[in-house]
DNA sequence: ACGATAATGATGTTAGAC
DNA sequence: GTCTAACATCATTATCGT
């Protein structure tokens, strides 16, 4: 059968009661992605982030305070949850309106012409009028100012209530046949095709307005997309059926494309990274700070377990990347946690969850936090004018000879204080290449057991059984920090006191099983899935030295695991009781040079492998359950 | 063939000046 | 607000040497 046909059909359907009928729950079209639901879902309380104040109103989000905390807690219903203005059911008021225009677009001018011509009610009109006046002008609003705009005018307020108060949608009569190309044409200027335009218009009807029609188009997109991915992955509609899965049918694909969609605060991956928790990066808490104002959260009642599950990537993927994955790992929100709270070396990362959140505490004992105390012999050499006390992030490359030697010779070219500009060319590259003072003028990058023990790994890890230095610096460069892991994963210890079962998905070198060692828990099974036959030696020699009880398996290949394969693991060690992983980065790090290309990309796409596998395991346990 | 080496920007955020 | 500059970033590719 034809998926994307039924979630186009059940997503206008359920779009349009919700925006005609009652006219209750709408809540713009930025969220129209969000329809593809089946079942009512959570939404998270945000209060006050329509308020006029001065104030970044993404300050003021906070959800609901709960009186426990955990996966345990049955979030209400949503037919108990306070009323209408848990969604965002704000009332419009004027700067917003005028702003919401203009970040699509618009001159100022223009949007206050429209806006004294039809009312600051109706504002479906004013956007008619102002499409109206840039045909005349023959000159539609720029795309590039669209996109710029976008996420500066969602993080105003929002704009997308403004939208949605409208309640006049049946006044209009746009029966006539010039209105009906005057959209396909205004459509056409926004970007669509010609194909998606008349298709869209002859979906919805003639009376569909432009935003309608537009989000018509794009939910055809996310349907046809998520579609098309699961078809590419091995996650085939007999599976989703055999184990009951719903959620891979409702879940809804939406990447980045802001040059189209609009984007509420909330879907801002800026607001879900630092200015949403206030303090930079700290998650919901680190050791030894204070904790942060949001530090209680409430899971949607569908991302509970059995199994926990945790999921971590780059922080500073493109723009919608995060806004994904959350989407598809149950509306959880990222955690984002910079490991420089951990360590010595910076780690911006962001991991999905649903495990509890308090009484977390720290891997003993406290690493080093600065450059001196994890190397003090440097602070013989470290000049003054190089300020660092912390090594950016340890990536999978290193500084090359060549470099420091550069480096070395500006530095004897010039007096004991080098001219500020030789200082800058060296400070930069210190901090690119995290180097470090080794001797007079002599710089160098760190070691593969450097980084081991900064990551939290122990000392020769990574070291023999065949692996090259080249790829020791791969595999150290793409693994967790372990004291920031072990940190999340401390809740777990008092909760499997006899031992926990792990579903371990691209492991790697093992972070996640280092950390849950560290911290105590017994690992009863771990059933580990890495690509490398290098990282896999390295986890198993890991295992053996350590002596290891439980029992390990290694399996090869994400894409290789379907329902049977788990069925079988599942019923032989009695369900997983964490599901644990970070997909690849490759296609979303900022520093690849020639593929970033997101969530989309080769190695990244893996991701949906991850959701695609964490949603079986829920799935069959559930059944079993 | 394989590992080591070196050269190769782009995307996005943030801070600060105006 | 708007603009600018500074800054950070789990990397890929071609080339060289063994």
């Amino acid at each position: 059968m034809e998926m994307s046909g039924l979630c186009v059909l059940r997503f206008l359907t359920e779009k349009f009661e919700e925006r005609i009928g009652d006219g209750e729950h709408f809540v713009g079209s930025c969220l129209a992605v969000s329809f593809l639901f089946e079942e009512p879902r959570e939404v998270f309380v945000l209060q006050d982030w329509t308020s006029d104040s001065d104030n970044d109103p993404k300050e003021e989000l906070e959800w609901e305070s709960d009186e426990e905390q955990g996966a345990a807690v049955r979030p209400p219903l949503p037919c108990e949850s306070a009323g209408p203005s848990e969604v965002c059911e704000a009332g419009s008021s004027r700067p917003q309106l005028v702003s919401h225009f203009m970040g699509m677009g618009f001159s100022e001018d223009l949007v206050l012409k429209a806006i004294k011509e039809n009312g600051e009610e109706d504002s479906e009109a004013v956007l008619e009028t102002l499409l109206t006046y840039m045909a005349l002008e023959k000159s539609p609003p720029k795309q590039s100012q669209i996109q710029d705009n976008w996420s500066s005018a969602s993080e105003d307020g929002n704009l997308d209530e403004d939208v949605a108060d409208g309640s006049d949608f049946e006044d209009e009569d746009f029966t006539d046949i010039l209105a009906e190309d005057k959209k396909f044409l205004t459509l056409v200027e926004m970007g669509f095709s010609t194909n998606e335009a008349s298709k869209a218009i002859s979906r919805c009807g003639p009376e569909a307005s432009i935003l309608e029609l537009a989000d018509s188009i794009h939910a055809a997109e996310v349907a046809q997309e998520f579609d098309r991915r699961l078809r590419q992955s091995t996650y085939t509609n007999n599976e989703r059926e055999r184990y009951g899965c719903s959620s891979g049918k409702k879940r809804k694909f939406a990447e980045g494309n802001t040059n189209k969609r609009k984007r509420s605060p909330t879907e801002n991956d800026s607001s879900f990274s630092s200015s949403m928790f206030g303090t930079p990066m700290i998650g919901y808490g680190v050791p030894g700070l204070p904790l942060p104002r949001l530090s209680t959260r409430k899971l949607p009642e569908s991302a509970a377990g059995p199994p926990f599950f945790y999921y971590e990537n780059v922080a500073l993927a493109p723009k919608g990347v995060w806004d994904t994955i959350s989407r598809f790992l149950y509306d959880i929100d990222p955690e984002f946690v910079d490991s420089k709270f951990f360590c010595a070396a910076a780690r911006k990362r962001a991991y999905v969850h649903n495990l509890p959140i308090n009484d977390r505490f720290p891997l003993l004992p406290i690493p080093p936090k600065t450059i001196f105390e994890a190397f003090p012999i440097s602070r013989k050499w470290w000049p003054s004018w190089d300020p660092r006390t912390q090594f950016n992030c340890l990536q999978t490359c290193i500084g090359s000879a060549k470099l420091t030697e550069r480096i070395r010779r500006a530095l004897e070219n010039c007096d004991d204080i080098p001219p500020k500009s030789v200082q800058q060319f060296v400070i930069n590259e210190c901090r690119k290449w995290n180097l470090v003072w080794v001797g007079h003028n002599k710089v160098a990058p760190l070691e593969p057991d450097e980084i081991e023990m900064l990551l939290g790994f122990p000392k020769d890890h990574t070291r023999g059984g065949g692996i090259s230095r080249t790829e020791r610096y791969r595999s150290l460069g793409n693994s967790f920090q372990v004291d920031t892991v072990a940190y999340h994963l401390s809740v777990l210890k008092d909760m499997f006191p006899h031992g926990i079962t792990v579903l371990s998905l691209f492991t790697g070198i093992g972070g996640a099983e280092v950390a849950l060692h560290r911290l105590g828990i017994h690992l009863k099974t771990v059933v580990s899935v890495e690509i490398s036959e290098l990282n896999r030696n390295i986890l198993k020699s890991w295992w053996e030295q350590t002596n290891q009880t439980g029992t390990l398996i290694e399996l090869a290949d994400v894409q290789q695991l379907n329902g049977d394969k788990l069925e079988h693991l599942i019923s032989t060690f009695g369900g997983f009781d964490l599901v644990v992983g970070g997909s690849p980065c490759n296609n979303l790090a900022g520093s690849n040079r020639h593929h970033r290309d997101g969530l989309e990309g080769t190695h990244s796409a893996l991701f949906y492998d991850y959701f695609r596998i964490l949603d079986l395991v829920r799935c069959i346990m559930g059944k079993n359950v």
